[in-house]
DNA sequence: CCAATAATAATAACTGTTACTGTTTTAATA
DNA sequence: TATTAAAACAGTAACAGTTATTATTATTGG
């Protein structure tokens, strides 16, 4: 039996809204202003328990912490290489792939996990500038 | 500047003879055979160093350990979701799904991360046959 | 063969996450 | 409203997987 609590409350609104695909570590710490006495633990109960829900959905980056989207609709997502900045794509629909996959496959396929990586926005305007200058390294 | 290690050498034949995809955990105790003192650091540092040459893949499951697969050459991966497994399947471009996700993007999409999951052969299998005796749960 | 340096074994440290324990909050019922 | 069982909590320890450190050994160009 699912109880109500303030703090999962507090912690999907606040992934509602963001767009930034916050990871625990920092879901915490903007909990922490509401509830300076919140657990880094209660954190992670709550952001299984809403994955498991279906409310929100964990993005799996394959480096560093996962990350967690308010969004629970089904979209792809993008990672940056540069700054590792994880941004929603437009709703597309790949499920066909699923057919091409399961060519000569005796099992049954599901489903896929899928995401896109290169450069995002700002870091490709940032290294197109540098490249002006002569490719000089900057830190930013 | 690289320097030849039997252990190296070792590490990649044994990823190249096996098709299971096994864990760092894995190959350390094969290792632990042919060496016995092998550490479980120059498992990992090898591990990514042939994973930077290309040699050998690395493939993030999103649970538990990460995998690695000694055919360098590009192909997608089917996971298990009942026994965990990983396997190889048949080689297949999906390459246009990049242009798909690009749409209304302003970065630049490099490529993307895919894999599969759903049952495998074997679990499928075994999941029909109990089915035919009244779902009774086993232990397997 | 020798020196420079890359790789090693052993081990400690680290990151991200989950589990445990005693206390507090929620919500159904009296 | 008061009682009470269950769920959630805070705090903390433990855990899994991986990376870093250090002193020693192996490789390789001269």
């Amino acid at each position: 039996m699912l109880k109500y609590s303030r703090q999962r409350e507090s912690i999907k609104n606040f992934l509602i809204g963001r767009y930034d695909h916050p990871t625990a570590e920092t879901i915490y710490k903007n909990m922490k202003m509401e509830y300076p006495n919140i657990s880094l633990g209660t954190v992670y109960r709550n952001l299984s328990l809403l994955t498991s829900l279906g409310e929100i959905q964990k993005i799996s980056t394959g480096i560093g912490p996962d990350r967690f989207d308010g969004n629970s609709a089904p979209h792809y997502h993008f990672i940056c290489k540069d700054c590792g900045c994880v941004m929603d794509l437009k709703t597309i629909n790949l499920d066909h792939i699923n057919i091409l996959a399961a060519q000569d496959f005796a099992g049954e396929i599901e489903g896929h996990y899928a995401h896109f990586y290169g450069r995002c926005p700002d870091c490709q305007t940032r290294t197109a500038k540098q490249s002006q200058q002569g490719d000089v390294p900057v830190n930013v």
